[in-house]
DNA sequence: AATTCTATATTTAGGCG
DNA sequence: ACGCCTAAATATAGAAT
C-alpha cells in the first residue's frame, strides 16, 4: 500500500490570540492587511459604499485604505457623528448636562452589545477545546489492536513526527542565537533593530498598484506613512 | 439508498461589480460589513495592531469599527500625515476639548467589556459542557470495529498530535527565549492534546471558532450611527 | 435588516525560494 | 519580506425564516 506523504499539512488552525513569534506575527499581518483591504475593496465596489480603513502595523506604520479617500470619508463620519449627536463632544464631567451623558452612555452600550455579539461567537471556541480534550482519549487505544496498516501509518507518522521536532529544534536554535544577539547592525530609528528594518524597504511608494490589483476599478486609495 | 437532493446550489460566485438587484446588494453589505469587521477584529487581536474602519452603508448611514476607538486612530492618523513637524497631539488634558474624558470611559469600558467576556465565556462554558456530554464519541466505539474512515480520523489526530508537538517547540523556545515572558500557553493538561480534525464525515461546517483565550481585555467598538 | 443553512468560493498557515 | 504552493479553514451566495 503506497503511503504518499501529502506536500503540505495545508493551513492549520490558530487561536486567535497574539501571536507569539514575532516573525509569523509580521508575516500573518501582511497577508491579513492585505486579505482586509481587499474585502474592503470588494465591498466597495459590491455595494457602490465608501469606506475608510487606517491600521498602525506592529512597528506603528500607518496603512490605509480609502475608498474614495481617507480623509473625505473621515470628515464625512466625523461631521455625520456631530450632526447626530449634536454634543457628543462634550463629555465632562458634572457639568449637569444630562443629555450629552445618556447620548454618550447608549452609544457606549451600542459599542457594548456589538463587541458581545463577537464575544459570543468565539465563545464557541470553547466547545471545540473540549472536543479536543476528549479526544485525548484515543492514545488509551491498545495499539496491539491494530491492524498491519494501520500500524504502518502510526510508524510513518511518528517518523515524521520525530522529524519535524528535530527540524524545529534547529531551526528553532538558530532562530534562538540570532534573538539573543544584543546588538544587531541598524539598530533603526526606534531603536528596535530587526523587527524595525523589516518595514523600511523600497516598496514604500508603489504598494497602491500592488495592492489593488485587477479588482478595483474605481478609485480606492492606499497609502502607507512613515 | 436515499439520494439526498441538494438544498442548495452553495456558494456561487459573483462579478465583483456593484450589484443590481438592491435587495441582493443590501443582504450582501451586511454579510459582508461584519465579515470585514470581523476580520479586522481578529487581525486585531492576532497583532495586537490598532484599526480603525468607516463604512457608510447604501443608505448613508455610518458604521464604524475600531480598536480601540475610532476617533483616537482617527487622530493619530491624522497627526502623521500633517506631521511634518513632529506634531504630537495630546489628547490627555487641558484643552478642554473632552477627550480626556472619551479616554476615561473607554479604559473603564475596556474593564466592563472583559468582565463580561469571562463571564459569557464561563456561562457558555457550562451549557456546551452538558450538550457535548450527550454526544456518543466515536473513540469510545471498539477498535475492531472502526472502519477505514474512523481509522483515518486516528490519522488525522497524530497529524494533529505531531503539529500540536512541533507548536509547542516553538512556545519552548519563545519562553526559553524571553524572561519577560512568564505565562506561556501550553497545549494542554496532558501535554500536548489534539486538535480537532473537525470529525469531516459530520458537521464540520459552520463551526465559526474563535480561538481567544484567557487573557484579554483588548477592547474594540463598534457603533452604528442612524 | 439580520440570521440560518448548505454547498461552494476564497482566504490563509506553513513551508520554500 | 514577497511570491508561490497546497490543503484545510473560513467566508459567503442564494433561499428561506
Amino acid at each position: 500500500m503506497m503511503v504518499k506523504k501529502k506536500s503540505s499539512s495545508g493551513r492549520q488552525r490558530i487561536p486567535i490570540e497574539k501571536i507569539p513569534i514575532k516573525s509569523h506575527l509580521q508575516v500573518t499581518f501582511s497577508k491579513r492587511r492585505s486579505g482586509l483591504f481587499k474585502k474592503a475593496s470588494e465591498l466597495c465596489t459590491l455595494c457602490g459604499v465608501k469606506i475608510a480603513i487606517i491600521v498602525f502595523s506592529p512597528a506603528d506604520k500607518a496603512f490605509s485604505f480609502g475608498h474614495p479617500e481617507v480623509e473625505s470619508i473621515i470628515d464625512s463620519y466625523l461631521s455625520q457623528n456631530n450632526n447626530t449627536h449634536q454634543q457628543v463632544v462634550d463629555h465632562r464631567d458634572g457639568d449637569g448636562d444630562g443629555e450629552a451623558n445618556v447620548c454618550n452612555l447608549n452609544i457606549q452600550l451600542t459599542q457594548i452589545l456589538s463587541q458581545l455579539e463577537i464575544e459570543k461567537k468565539r465563545g464557541e471556541e470553547l466547545e471545540r477545546v473540549r472536543k479536543v480534550r476528549q479526544r485525548q482519549s484515543w492514545w488509551e487505544i491498545p495499539i496491539d489492536e491494530l491492524g498491519f496498516n494501520e500500524l504502518h501509518h502510526l510508524m510513518f507518522s511518528l517518523e515524521d513526527l520525530k522529524n519535524n521536532v528535530s527540524k524545529y529544534a534547529k531551526v528553532m536554535l538558530v532562530e534562538h542565537n540570532t534573538t539573543l544577539t544584543p546588538h544587531v547592525t541598524r539598530p533603526g530609528p526606534n531603536g528596535f533593530g530587526l523587527s524595525d528594518d523589516g518595514f523600511h524597504n523600497k516598496r514604500a511608494h508603489n504598494i497602491c498598484a500592488h495592492a489593488h490589483s485587477s479588482t478595483v476599478s474605481n478609485a480606492s486609495y492606499m497609502s502607507f506613512w512613515y
